[in-house]
Formats: C-alpha cells, sequence, structure tokens
DNA sequence: CGTACTATGTATAAACC
DNA sequence: TGGTTTATACATAGTAC
C-alpha cells in the first residue's frame, strides 16, 4: 500500500509501530463505519494496544452491541438445522477440498523443483526437497488441527446447547408448577420451545448484563475510554 | 474505490448491498488482523448484519476482549465472578476463530528463508520468496473456504445457544422473582443496581435442577436441537 | 448467492516536518 | 505523537458467469 510492500509480522521498531498503528486504526474505524452505513450493519470494534490502551468504535453504542451479542436478540430467526445430511455433505465437500488442497502443494512443489533444477549446485535441491516435504506435511498438520478444532468445537457447543435446553425446559416447568401453585394464570407453553421470549419483559435482559451507561455519546471516536 | 466512486449511504438495492457486505468484511476482517499482527495489539470485531447474522473476528477471543471491555467499562471488579449464566456465555463464546495458522506458515516461511539464505546466488533467493508467497496465498485461500462453512455451522449453534442462555436467565431470573414473592427465603443479591448477576447464586439454577418430582418425563420435547 | 475480471479509488510505507 | 507528500500496494464497484 505505499512505497514498498510489508511483510504482516509484529513491527519491532516501536516508534514505526505506533506510527503504523495510528494510521491503520484509523484506516480500519473508517472502513468499519462504511461498512455499518453502506450495509445497513451494526458494527462494534475494540481494540486493546499492547500498552492496554482501548479504542472502541461503533455505529451504535458498543455496549449495544455486546449486549446483543451476549444476549442475541430475541427476534432471531431460525438458522438452518445442521442436519445429519448436511453434516456428511460437509464432511465430503472437506475432502474435496482437501484433495484440492493436495494438489495445489503438489503444483508449488512441481514449481519449486523446477527452480531447484536450475541449481547445478545439488545440495541446494536436497535441501528444497527437504523443505518441500516438511511444508507440505507442516500444513497438513495444521489443517487437520484445525479442522479437529472444529469438528471438536461444533461438538461442545451442540452439546452444551443440549445441556442448555434441558435446563431451560426444567426451568420452564419450574415456573408453571409454581404460577399452577399459586393459581396464578400462566402463559402455557407455546409449545414452539421458544417461547421465553415473551417472559422476559418482566425482567428484562438489558439489566443483566452490567452495561456501560449506554446513553452516552462520544463512542464513535476511537477515544481512549474514559473510566 | 473502484470503477466509479460512491457515496457513503445505505446501499438501497439489495443484492448489490450484500455483495458489497460479503467484500468489505473480508476486506475489514482483514485489515483487522493485519493491524493485530503488525502493532500486536488485540482486536475485537462483531458485526451483526441487519438480518441479524453475525460475524465476528478477534486475534484471541472475543469473549476475552469483552472481559477485559467490560471489566474496563465498569467497576465490575467482581467480574471475576460472573453468573452462571455469564460463565455459560463466555465459555460459549470461547475460542477466536482465528487459529495459529498464520503463525505456523510464518515459521515455515522464516525457514525457508533461512535456507535460502544459504545460498549465494540471489536469484534463487528472490523466486524462493516468490514461491513462498503464492504458496501461502493458495494456502491461505483454500483453508479459508474449507473454514467458512464450519464457521458458518459454529456461529450458528453459538447464535442458538447464546439465546437459550439468555432464554435461562430470564427464566431463573422469574422464578427467583416468583420465590420471592412467595416469601421463601432468598438471597438478595447485594450488589449495586445490578441484580442479574448475581442472582444465580442466590436460588442457585443447580437446586432447581434436583427438583424431584421427576415423574414426568418429557423434557425433552420442544428442544430446539435434534442432535 | 460465490467468483472472476478490470479500471479506479483508497490506504498507507517511507521520509520529512 | 500528529501532518505532509509521494509512490505503490490494495481494496473494491460494476459487471458478467
Amino acid at each position: 500500500m505505499a512505497r514498498e510492500k510489508i511483510h504482516i509480522r509484529k513491527i519491532e521498531n516501536a516508534t514505526a509501530r505506533h506510527v503504523t498503528f495510528s494510521k491503520r486504526r484509523r484506516g480500519l474505524f473508517k472502513k468499519a463505519e462504511e461498512l455499518s452505513v453502506l450495509c445497513d450493519a451494526d458494527v462494534a470494534l475494540i481494540i486493546f494496544t499492547s500498552a492496554g490502551k482501548l479504542f472502541e468504535f461503533s455505529n451504535l453504542s458498543v455496549s449495544e452491541i455486546l449486549k446483543r451479542y451476549l444476549s442475541l436478540s430475541k427476534n432471531l430467526e431460525k438458522s438452518e438445522e445442521p442436519s445429519s445430511s448436511q453434516m456428511l455433505q460437509m464432511q465430503l465437500l472437506e475432502r474435496g477440498t482437501h484433495s484440492k488442497l493436495t494438489e495445489k502443494v503438489a503444483e508449488e512443489s512441481k514449481n519449486l523443483r523446477q527452480i531447484g533444477g536450475k541449481e547445478p549446485p545439488g545440495l541446494t535441491i536436497e535441501e528444497l526437497q527437504n523443505l518441500e516435504e516438511r511444508l507440505e506435511a507442516a500444513l497438513n498438520k495444521v489443517i487437520e488441527k484445525k479442522t479437529e478444532k472444529n469438528t471438536r468445537l461444533i461438538n461442545d457447543l451442540k452439546q452444551k446447547g443440549m445441556q442448555m435446553a434441558l435446563e431451560n425446559e426444567i426451568l420452564r416447568q419450574q415456573v408453571t408448577r409454581i404460577y399452577d401453585m399459586k393459581g396464578v394464570a400462566v402463559l402455557k407453553d407455546t409449545s414452539k420451545g421458544q417461547t421465553s421470549g415473551s417472559t422476559a419483559d418482566g425482567c428484562n435482559s438489558s439489566s443483566f448484563l452490567q452495561e456501560p451507561d449506554s446513553s452516552d455519546t462520544s463512542l464513535k471516536l476511537g477515544l481512549p475510554w474514559n473510566v
């Protein structure tokens, strides 16, 4: 983006790093706002410098979006169910992708070999091939690991979800039973398994996340947080 | 930034808006990551589309940064002991989307460079670096694609999970309130103006879960998930 | 929808204030 | 730290698959 291309790795020179931070932070905030406006999206961007300084941006207020992030609006539409068949498809797709990857790696390896071929000295070629192999192995490992991690995460989320669903149901029954005992009219479960949204009113969720007074403004600036 | 300059205002054409969103979101995420790497900063980026879809990026984990944010933005010295539901939410949020993949690639790249450095002729080195970059790019692309499906699924699960966590919290509060009304001894929350966080403790959810009257069954009905 | 292709608009690395 | 300037790298609007 400028005089020279740079590698994306930590800038060691502190001064240069700070300068870059200032510039890029502005750019990032600008882009974030543009996205929120152009696409009518709600964006929250939080940055902590290594020195612990906070910068934030949000088209609404950060707390508003965080609250939403933590609670998620109850008007959420049902998201597609990850059916087992979809799972299977996904797995197939993954496999396909994987072979594509292998292809790409092979192709690159070929190039590598060609380049190596230009070099008369044999030592380099050997080293290159060795490198090539290690690189390939490492990458495969990484990808494998990532996939595994995702799979684990998905299962974990599902399990947690089930637990919560169970707890949820029990709680709901509790409420119902208690109300019954009290003889108070209660909205019976609408059978959608998604009732609670309506129940919320009395104890609005907004109270459950200790958000910083959202009425405040000043959030649009990348100002360091004012406690 | 392209064929024509555009004004930063909501794109009315839905299709165009979605296209732009996809493109710019990626760009924004990329920039966010670059900033985090270049400047050694912690970045959390949360986006809600108007349709309620969630997108997030963080070099660490969003929840990690949210914790910091929340603890900073409020007198949350006691935030070390979030309510159980918050805990659950945090757990759901745990794990950033980005892996150490970049790191590994960078490491290998470094090795590449070192080996290249042994070679006196410059040509090979340049070619190697070029190769390295292309390989890196190709792999990132493939991996990105591969991850996309999973990411979507994971986001879905997270959304569901968080929604349920909210539901549970609300139900729990309701139960608490009911017990209050009934005059049952309930631990009044001691915090100031921040009722909910502590609710879980007073009337611990586990005790509810253990509530007898297990005669009934059907707990699994109406569960959002059929895993 | 996701992708690919350009022509252009922007962001920004360096260098200097 | 924060502005300039300049030369380049990148992002992306419009468009067609």
